[in-house]
DNA sequence: TGTACATCAGTGAACGCGCGTTCACTGATGTAC
DNA sequence: TGTACATCAGTGAACGCGCGTTCACTGATGTAC
């Protein structure tokens, strides 16, 4: 968990950013990097209350600055929005790369495919029970991953999760413990199964159960997944 | 699909209702079954734009009636909502169970116990699929379905549809097609995945995709189930 | 090196929106005598 | 069978809310000469 945390504030403060100007009581007229902390403060709204919770007033409010100042920086509401899920989808593939980053270097190269699907299926899942707002956000509404893929989206790597499962396939099939003819199409199934229970997990009838039990029944899913893909 | 809709128009309209009053220009001063009425325009609103389109004034604007009308039937918005939503959820097991009408008669007790898991599954996706904004409405946000379970939310055999999958796995478990310490739980792992392609096909990448195309990576999906479980 | 000026980031005030919900009411119904 | 009355379903008007977004503005910055 706390490797994930780590994750999330190195998208969020690391990337790309000059450093941010006190946030507290401006006393320059300009900001310095407004829209960097308009992006900061939306990431923390979604963190908190999901995507319905990345208001436009609130996240100008928390920047110091005047409601119609975000019109510089962002288009709309939805504009504003759409990094925010940038961010929080890249979020979820660092998760992903700190739980690769665990795979012990030994095995055999079976061994090793089949722990790096685990890995990336276990990271999804962790992701979503650390962060819930976020993995909401990135993953809760509608969303597409896939085609196109947008920089912003990917981890440190520069992968983005949908990628990491691709990659982590295909390793499978080059290992020989997947077939060639059963690969195509079994990103969706692997994913349905990972995302089915992290919704489960967080809205569904899992939500009160303890950490410890969904880490099992987690194993369990993937087990199944193992078997059969 | 249509046997969905058939189904959904049963649970909507010929479930312990009084006839409705005809909907247009009331001429009395008492509705009649403003309850009722309420409820289905709930439902109605439902149907089309998910949870969110549940508004209270706009399902009294449906039922011809001064917007507080409401409230000599339901203590406030929330109560309405769960009031569709155990509709909708009731609208998902008949899904179920229209699919399961549909598995022939024939074969051993461990083909019959697997055709029912997959009708199961098959119903649920089907329904996802067929009526999305009623889906998002039971399943696409908070939800819980198993405990106390609510009898508004069965479908024309009493079985909510997480009882459904239950005794299905039971079954299987019964015609020795599921080693029974493997039974424990296994209802979370068969939702899990069923559930996530589900939103996978909503709202998620498989959007666009076809629907026999998505109808045959169910069919994927739940052979993956059948082997893994 | 100094000054004029264009640029454009952030301001202040205001808008219209539809919502859920509360209030004191009115008029139809059905029951008691 | 007829009348008085209690009940309570639906009315009409109004409220406060916070939101996203637009307008004409002001003041700091950096660049051209």
């Amino acid at each position: 968990m706390d490797s994930v945390h780590i994750a999330l504030q190195m998208s969020v403060t690391t990337r790309n950013s000059v450093p941010t100007a006190p946030p507290a009581a401006r006393s320059t007229y300009r900001h310095g990097d407004l829209r960097r902390a308009l992006l900061d403060a939306g990431i923390e709204l979604a963190r908190q209350g999901g995507p319905d919770a990345v208001v436009l007033r609130e996240a100008t409010r928390r920047a110091g600055v005047a409601p119609n100042a975000a019109y510089r920086h962002f288009a709309n509401r939805q504009d504003l929005l759409a990094a925010v899920r940038a961010a929080a989808v890249a979020a979820v593939a660092q998760a992903m790369e700190a739980e690769m980053a665990g795979v012990p270097t030994g095995g055999t190269p079976t061994e090793q495919a089949h722990a790096r699907v685990r890995a990336v299926g276990a990271g999804y899942m962790r992701f979503a029970h650390a962060e819930t707002g976020l993995f909401r956000t990135a993953f809760g509404g509608q969303f597409s991953v896939e085609q196109d893929p947008d920089p912003a989206m990917g981890g440190l790597t520069g992968l983005n999760p949908f990628e990491h499962l691709s990659a982590a396939l295909d390793d499978l099939v080059k290992a020989g413990a997947l077939p060639a003819e059963r690969r195509p199409g079994a990103e969706y199934l692997a994913w349905s199964t990972v995302h089915g229970m992290a919704l489960l997990s967080i809205d569904g009838p899992l939500r009160g159960t303890p950490g410890d039990m969904q880490q099992l029944l987690g194993q369990r899913l993937l087990d199944m997944v193992e078997r059969g893909l």
